[in-house]
DNA sequence: GTTCGTTTTAAACGGTCGTTAAACTTTGCC
DNA sequence: GGCAAAGTTTAACGACCGTTTAAAACGAAC
């Protein structure tokens, strides 16, 4: 049996995943070393076998403790602007919030571990290893094809590569947007503050609605 | 003296940023190793301190010969439409145009190197290495600033934050498409190829311009 | 053909990496 | 207390990494 965490101290698993989220943020999958890692948590060398199984093991559990209730999320937010709108199609803006809100939402956190999990999504991004594409695309391809079934019911006129290429731009967006949150704050001279999610939220909203609602018009 | 190429074969240094381009894109600016690079291009584990002095030399070498002339074709397209427009303002596809083709452009080259130059600009995006970082902010910077004036010059009303996030938005979604481009064409059953440039060109201008347009209505 | 600067090579250095096997400590249960 | 299971630590293995040194091969000039 798992001992008990000591009252204020997250149990050696919880200490691991965050110094490992950490360590992935800072270098990215390959060059996160798991003696780094343990040391940040510590923790030996060998518990992290012992929990994990492996280096791929970790990063796995850390994408899954952060991408799947992020999954859940995108899901229940547009179950429940669907459910209000009774079968009626959705506005562009509503979908478009489930779409950017979650992660939004999960960038603003808790401000110790909020450049970890920002910049955790940047790297999924550009990662090479298969096996850690793999933990994701699954999931990816089922909350696309759901927010892309929303889309062609609200612009039935437009045509499938038109949404689906949309859809694409939307996600690289809001990912460049989160891979590197402090980059574009120092870059615009602090013009642009990632933290502000509702700012962020409604700037995205009122970007990219237009180019969604263009296509009502005319097939495209 | 540096000896001449042997007719068909590139030279020493060619073949190595070649085959470092290719290493980066596969496994990343970290886990690209150099006896890996110099065995696919047939030279000495030595022969890159020769002629790059290390590793990040290397990196650096291979950034500055793709993304140099990069920075040159972004703002030389850009000129050209200022100087045919004579001082007024700028329709803003065309500061769009003068964005997103260069690096499509890039991305549409001879097939065997079309992956590699591609996800070689994926990899920038989330690189955690400052040294390497450091070698385009400068130019980043360069080129962000002239369009921000074309664009500020063509939608007067719009608010500099506005502007600003939107710019991140473009290239973000212009990063994110060429970072992978034989995922998104698998995960959308091929409908979306990034390699018909004129498609993803037009296709973007249409998405993203309405949303610059709307900021020239009332201030945003 | 010898000489000199340039280019290429072979071999090794120290270090870090992921991983594993076995010993050790703790914990819950009779 | 004694025992088995769960958890933790120690120590080491082999592999690969970036880097350096010094010697060999080469090309042009005289």
């Amino acid at each position: 049996m798992p001992k008990m965490p000591k009252s204020s101290e997250p149990d050696r698993q919880t200490r691991i995943l965050d110094a490992a989220e950490s360590a992935i943020a800072e270098s990215g999958f390959a060059g996160a070393s798991l003696r780094d890692i343990v040391q940040e948590a510590q923790v030996n060398l060998a518990t992290v076998y012992y929990y994990f199984g492996s280096k791929v093991g970790l990063m796995e559990a850390v994408l899954k403790r952060r991408f799947g209730p992020l999954r859940q999320e995108h899901l229940a937010m547009l179950g429940k602007f669907e459910a209000a709108a009774r079968g009626r199609p959705l506005p562009v803006e509503q979908i478009l919030e489930a779409m950017l809100l979650p992660p939004l939402r999960l960038a603003a956190k808790a401000p110790a571990k909020r450049q970890a999990v920002t910049r955790l999504i940047g790297r999924i991004v550009t990662e090479p290893n298969p096996q850690i594409q793999k933990v994701l695309t699954g999931q990816r391809a089922e909350v696309r094809a759901a927010f892309l079934r929303a889309l062609q019911h609200s612009l039935p006129k437009a045509s499938l590569p038109a949404l689906l290429w949309r859809v694409e731009f939307v996600w690289g967006a809001l990912a460049f947007a989160l891979c590197n949150p402090g980059k574009i704050e120092i870059e615009t001279h602090g013009a642009c503050d990632l933290t502000k999610t509702d700012e962020v939220l409604a700037e995205m909203i009122h970007f990219f609605s237009p180019g969604f609602r263009a296509l009502a018009r005319n097939a495209g």
